[in-house]
DNA sequence: CTTCCCACGGATATAAAATATCCTTAAATT
DNA sequence: AATTTAAGGATATTTTATATCCGTGGGAAG
């Protein structure tokens, strides 16, 4: 089991919009070209991330997409559920109702112990990733990436808004 | 993103290999008929439980599988890990370097703030995984499936080892 | 010693999901 | 009116998951 490697592009997507003035956009083409990857499926992640109020688009020239919220109200999960849905990691297929010895009297009002320890762990990743948020990252940026690189990338940025 | 059925099966499996008495073995068949899923392709998983140390397996009739240690012994995380593998669940592909403002002089000696993050919530996720114990399982199935159930089950499995 | 049962592992086939491209539509800008 | 762009449907390609098949050799039982 992987993710999708939408995931880091979404991220990284939705970090490079944070440099994007306000009422202004920056478009798909943009960011495939500074992440040097297909414009078209990368596309599809953006539209994903519209879908769920991460971003918003607007068409026309000069259009493409910009944060829907103030980036320290939009959390690592807000993202990764955009590209990865809700659902839980682990699928119980209620394998345990296979067992020959069951009669139909057993009924299953609780569900599996072991189901519920697989869904436990899937909630402490989503946590995890709901405790970042995009504000929380930039700090980090700000941190461990050169100032240099930081400035020359927040001007390439507003350049093609 | 769904980790593969085969969790579910080799974690029921350890579950009821646990049942098997000192020195005996129960086979794939026996597992795969109490669990109705593909003989061939069960052992797959339980040939990578066996490759993990988590159980262990001898030939012949009256052969098969049973714990290689003690239930105490065996998390739910070794037992994710000897089908899923060890490695992340989040795939970084040095993304980042593709900022077209980057020059060869700024080195990553970090990892990426991004991944950082996403590591950290696998970590989350493997730690509760590394906390539950195949003995905690036995002892929330006690209290949770009915005796009588459980004490079928029981006589089942020992009936074919 | 012979026969059968089994784990083990390689090879292959099928199904499903991830990745990627193409194309049409309609809205916003110039 | 012409151009740029998001939105989204359709399709193709690649990779992974799922499943089956078969050969090998070890171990138990007659
Ligand atoms: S029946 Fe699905 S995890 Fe137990
Ligand atoms: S470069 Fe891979 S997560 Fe940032």
């Amino acid at each position: 089991m992987i993710l999708k490697n939408q995931n880091e592009w979404a991220l990284h997507c939705c970090s490079v919009l944070s440099w994007v003035p306000p009422e202004r956009y920056l478009s798909t083409k943009a960011l495939a070209e500074f992440h040097d990857v297909p414009k078209e499926y990368l596309s599809k992640a953006l539209q994903a991330l519209s879908q769920a109020g991460i971003v918003e688009g607007t068409l026309g020239p000069s259009g493409g997409y910009r944060l829907a919220r103030k980036p320290s109200d939009i959390t690592f999960l807000d993202i990764v559920e955009a590209i990865e849905g809700k659902g839980s990691t682990f699928a119980c297929t209620e394998i345990r109702k296979n067992n020959p010895c069951r009669t139909a009297k057993h009924c299953d009002n609780k569900p599996c112990a072991v189901a519920r320890v697989m869904w436990e762990a899937d909630a402490a990743w989503r946590n995890t990733l709901r405790g970042v948020r995009l504000s929380d990252l930039a700090k980090t940026l700000k941190e461990t990436v050169p100032a240099d690189l930081l400035e020359k990338t927040g001007a390439w940025v507003v350049d093609r808004t």
